[in-house]
DNA sequence: AAGTGGTCTAGACCACACC
DNA sequence: GTGTGGTCTAGACCACTTA
């Protein structure tokens, strides 16, 4: 009969469903190393038998598992325990104005510059656009607590995105315009240290030559280049924290 | 009858499971901005009945679009898209070995120093052990193509892993025979900018001051502390390269 | 009260891999 | 062949939320 899964409601066992007490069971048994890496887990009927319950849910347990990256499953063969693959993180990137208040301080933002004109070869190496296409220019400095905090060069091609030519930068985030306006896109990211030239360091008010953490973020939609940007932090006032849950994070 | 599904085997279309189809088919309308943040996507029994197909196969998507964080879900009212949340990404952070195999370079591995000791004030501010409790400090060197390439500072909790007393880390990578040793495992990582100095550019064939990107990595298991690492890379050499797919990476 | 999603069942057919 | 996973069905009961 359907419903009277006897598993589930005999044992009303923390108000979880059954199929969350078979994942987190099985993941314990992972992440502990209990079943180490190329140990076969148990075949879905023996599953079955053991929680009493129907093929479908054991079958969903473990499509999260490999959707996770914890097992990979062979037809014939079984399941088994992966070997968790070079290190992965999920980093989560604020926006640098939910960056700064949530460290406490007040945030400011000034536009800098913004001009409109055709992708130069330079920008071409940033931003994918065919040459002479249009593009707009944004530097901006984001200030927390009276201090600069972060200098933003961004690009956006007007081609893709042509509402931006109307948008006032001066008083609007362009990143937080460009989420409004495009909500979902692919991005990249490049991470690296680079010394503050000359005119980054004034902008910074911090000597020529301080290590910077720049951040390179290029996104795009369907293949069509959206917006680069680069921001740059002062290494001492930056980091970047990222965290790795095994269950969270495919290893692939 | 159990298995003749219509939509899936009258239409071969491309190889794809059913669910496959209708996942990327609201993937799609999603990403797309068709259906842009706060629209309802149809009922389950509309998507039953546009896909001519049971409701425990479109609940099966469903779900999945809610793991990926690209729809919410609310009883009674319904399904809606999700506003994307800041910006996450997906970090790889493949072990130092592999990054230089993979640009192409050859590999070297120095051990520079390999000290067992109590843990120190300095020790427990980068790894949570109890005071003088027994830690094994590594310094190592990574080559590529006979220069410097990064500079591993680690700390390795012996109360947590013991068998590290006994591991040769002259000719083994502390993080490959970590990773052998405890495969699953929490992580921590944080990323900032910093000029060299005097020791670790002389070890780094750098000039002192150069901006170098550090990364810290503490793991753990279950609460106890496994290894912290630094990691110092020349900031020109080194880039960490991170992609977002909408459809990966939940945005929660 | 009604309608939504959340979960589960007890089957079924199929593809695939190994024998 | 044989046994595994991959997928799908046509129901069902329940919890929750909104009207």
């Amino acid at each position: 009969m359907a419903g009277d899964d006897e598993g589930a409601k005999t044992e009303p066992a923390h108000d979880r469903s059954l199929h969350q007490r078979i994942r987190a069971d099985l993941e314990e048994r992972i992440l502990s190393g209990a079943w180490s890496p190329g140990h076969r887990i148990p075949f879905e009927h023996e599953l079955m038998a053991q929680y009493g319950c129907a093929r479908m849910t054991v079958n969903r347990v473990l499509s999260g598992l490999v959707e996770a990256g914890l097992i990979e499953r062979r037809r014939r063969a079984g399941s088994f325990v992966r070997r968790p693959a070079g290190q992965s993180a999920v980093l989560r990137i604020p926006d640098v104005k939910a960056e700064v208040l949530s460290r406490g301080e007040t945030y400011g933002y000034e536009l800098i510059s913004g001009t409109r004109r055709k992708a130069t070869r330079d920008d071409r190496a940033r931003i994918a656009v065919a040459a002479g296409a249009p593009l707009l220019a944004l530097l901006c400095r984001h200030v927390a607590d009276g201090r600069p905090y972060a200098l933003e060069d961004r690009l956006i091609a007007l081609d893709s995105v042509p509402e931006a030519a109307d948008a006032d930068f001066a008083t609007e985030l362009p990143g937080t315009w460009l989420l409004g306006h495009v909500p979902w896109h692919e991005a990249e990211h490049n991470i690296s240290a680079a010394p503050a030239d000359a005119r980054t360091a004034a902008r910074l008010d911090v000597p020529v030559g301080t290590a910077c953490l720049v951040m390179e973020r290029r996104t795009w939609r369907s293949g069509q280049p959206i917006t680069a940007v680069r921001l740059w932090y002062p290494g001492d006032r930056q980091k970047l924290v990222a965290r790795f849950t095994p269950s969270t994070a495919a290893g692939r």
